[in-house]
DNA sequence: CTGTTAGCGCCTTCAC
DNA sequence: GTGAAGGCGCTAACAG
């Protein structure tokens, strides 16, 4: 041991101690400024500082641990690291919970059997850390983890506590852009997997129709997989449509990028041929060619508020029934206005 | 305490060793099946495991670290969470680290200051993780925690160990196949941030121009952002440039794309107005109109080989001096082949 | 075959 | 003002 690397072994805080000629409990109350701090003379106590500066003394942080029964550890279970949403998820997440001293513990899930990352959970839940949050995953992960320690659900709201942003509105804005434009042959691209907020877009696409008193074509709605390649499949199903729609809501940014670069290589125009709008709006939207409409998703703002929020619980709050709701905004651009109205 | 979500408290060691009758040590090693684990009997090994299962025992992870002197969590610091090649490095380095029962911290240091970044660091390099793998910031990591914890470096090659992709290879690469072409007015479009595989990129394209005895003309060369926004960076200059280059070579996808992007909106046609090609090769690449020429970089790969480094070193092996370099694939594709030769 | 003992490094009453 | 003692939950000798 103290191989390569591992450099002068670390110092404790009984080495602190003895080089001040002192107990640990005063270096230990010294150094937290905890309960008693103010009756340590200054003049020790900066002695103390002294010496710990010296000998380069780090509190060891699993020992920390152990004694404050908390790791100061959160961990963020995403399901799918290289969807655009991710990054800006855990940015947020990591942000917030710097603000606290906090660390991020990231599980992706993406490709991981079940059982494996239930196991991986149950490990950590036991003392590996301090609480989690989950994105999309209720399902798969609340059985194993609720009750055993702080939760925090993203983009879901049939569970709590969580973290919603409104994905039906979302979809029913989009929708009734094209409605207003006069347009109704509206179709909608989905997704195959359902996470609530997938579910609940594609019911904002249906209820805007149907209180518009337009009737919901189900030829014009297609489901595929929430990756790139679900722009091809998307296309793809288009390409075979007899009776094409006029505009179209994509559930997603990535597979409206993609199913919109492939239109236009076979030259379909964009918005005369078709119109498009999509949700999440990452930054590449704003730039394609024509600029992608977007229902905009506060993504990072998310990851912040559910951070706050497994905060709130670790400090002791009851957020039992709590499901914050962030709004989205619209953003339109030129690939949904129709020439004529 | 034992507030909402904590359920039924935790049982531990001596909770199970108590319903059995028996001492922890014995309970400790059944469950481990650490030394001397074969002289227990068969029977009493039976009556431990089901009360353990029973009483839903899992062992105190932070405890287990203390005793054991490794936390069993290896942390992932990043430069820049948003930009498309790190979420593969994370999907790596997650999987690798999997594979062994680590688990992932990770620290998205994007727009950190950098003494924040540091006391992050120093706080966890004491007993809060086994092992750190740093992404292009060597200069701003490796002072303080080289020496005190394993370390592995990624995107770097003059440090060790690292875990490299042959930087100047890819874009040489580029320079070359637009030289075959018989192009020689080759632009550049660089990083105005510096870290070492940007500065080998801009390395590659230019030796490859004095290979062939191509001068270098310094006002082909600019320098943006590594964001979207370089894109709109790159445009401009080259919307102000008077002499025109055939050809580009950008330094990252990211930055290909939204400029690719805003040329083609300009009427810019590619690649009969101006060649392209990029390093990198994510997903979208491939789907961009038309299709960008790419150096591929095995960004997944480079993150699992720093995972396996890692714990190689974990495992005790002397790593120092090792520079593992990856290879990079040229992906040719519509938006470098000029017309004409 | 199993129990006892002794900590890992830290924090926190409680005495002095 | 400061020190001693106990213990968080677990593991690893060493006894029996």
């Amino acid at each position: 041991m103290n191989r390569r690397g591992q450099g002068e072994k670390k110092s404790t805080l009984k080495d602190v101690a003895q080089k001040v000629g002192m107990s640990v409990a005063t270096v230990s109350m010294a150094l937290n400024q905890s309960a008693g701090y103010e009756r340590i003379s200054a003049e020790t106590r900066k002695m103390i500082l002294a010496a710990a500066e010296e000998l380069n003394y780090q509190p060891h942080y699993m020992a920390q641990a152990l004694k404050k029964r908390n790791t100061k550890l959160v961990a963020l279970a995403v399901p799918n690291i290289y969807h655009p949403f991710t990054p800006q998820l855990i940015g947020g997440v990591q942000d917030a919970l710097r603000e606290n001293g906090y660390h991020l513990l990231l599980l992706d899930l993406t490709n991981s059997p079940d059982t494996e990352s239930v196991r991986t959970v149950l490990q950590l839940e036991s003392g590996g850390i301090d609480g989690l949050i989950v994105h999309s995953m209720s399902g798969e992960l609340g059985p194993v983890a609720e009750g055993k320690l702080p939760i925090v659900y993203l983009d879901e709201k049939s569970v709590s506590p969580a973290v919603w942003f409104d994905a039906d509105g979302a979809t029913r804005t989009l929708t009734r852009h094209f409605l207003e434009q006069g347009i109704r042959r509206i179709g909608y691209v989905g997704s195959t997997m359902t996470p609530e907020t997938y579910t609940q877009r594609e019911r904002g696409y249906r209820s805007a129709l149907e209180e518009a008193g337009a009737p919901v074509d189900e030829s014009l709605i297609c489901h595929v997989s929430p990756q790139l390649k679900g722009g091809g499949q998307a296309f793809a199903w288009f390409q075979n449509l007899k009776d094409k729609p006029e505009a179209l809501v994509v559930f997603t940014d990535n597979v409206a990028h993609s199913m919109m670069l492939q239109l236009i290589r076979s030259g379909v125009r964009i918005p005369e041929d078709l119109a498009l709008a999509s949700v999440d709006d990452v930054e590449l939207s704003a730039l394609m060619n024509p600029p992608l409409t977007c229902a905009w998703v506060p993504a990072y703002e998310m990851g912040k508020r559910a951070a706050y929020m497994m905060m709130d619980q670790l400090a002791g709050k009851d957020l039992s029934g709590v499901v914050e709701t962030l709004p989205v905004a619209l953003h339109i651009r030129a690939s949904s206005i129709r020439p004529h109205g």
